[in-house]
DNA sequence: CGGCAATATAACTCCGTGGTAATTTAGATG
DNA sequence: CATCTAAATTACCACGGAGTTATATTGCCG
């Protein structure tokens, strides 16, 4: 069925760890509420330093996470497609069902 | 929508950094094609290190993306939800289309 | 109980990567 | 062209985590 080989088994680990990361995952998730975003309104709603932002948008743009839109002095940046939201989307689903079973110690 | 607080984005973080790791997809991979597997024989599928596959189990277990079932000397482990399958499923797709875009100069 | 096999843990090294500060580039405006 | 702002790049430090070796645990069998 799938082969998979070892190149793009590299490529899909590249994109989780991608995803991996706190702040990363802050870009995506503010990007997700508003749309679109400048550089400047991104490192005030995450809080991260500009260049640590720049960084890490470049990763994202990279990896076709993210699409990039200059307008004069500023970039937009959006995410590029529905899968970013539906991978986030699924890990949430994940550990909520987990932690629902947490607490529930046994169905009767 | 979504509040997603700090520590929920962390989690999630956490999950995407844990596949986000080609030696531990790796072992998702050969628990996908094989359903169950001992340790010893995922030393031989994966290529890794006894020590270094047995951390690598205990983190994908803590995080539930594996089951663990003891039976005798040899402990089975195998993929614990759907939803970790359909996770690498879509970060497939998402890979695939992106390379086949690359090809694709433009649609006439 | 002694020894053996399968797995887990501990101790350690080393490299990748996230954060920051400083600098550079790109674009607008007077 | 000088200058100002937004964004990207560079250089650097520090820490976490992957890999390995050695040791400990767990369970079986004689």
């Amino acid at each position: 069925m799938s082969a998979l080989p070892d190149e793009l088994l590299a490529q899909v680990a590249e994109c989780f760890r991608l995803l991996g990361e706190p702040a990363r995952l802050r870009v995506v998730n503010a990007l997700r509420e508003h749309r679109e975003l400048t550089v400047t309104q991104l490192v005030e709603l995450t809080g991260l330093g500009q260049a640590n932002l720049s960084k890490h948008l470049q990763l994202l743009h990279a990896a076709a996470f993210v699409s990039r839109r200059r307008e004069g002095l500023y970039v937009w940046y959006a995410i590029a497609d529905r899968e970013t939201i539906e991978l986030c989307d699924v890990m949430c689903a994940r550990l909520e069902r987990e932690a629902g079973l947490k607490h529930q110690p046994s169905p009767a």
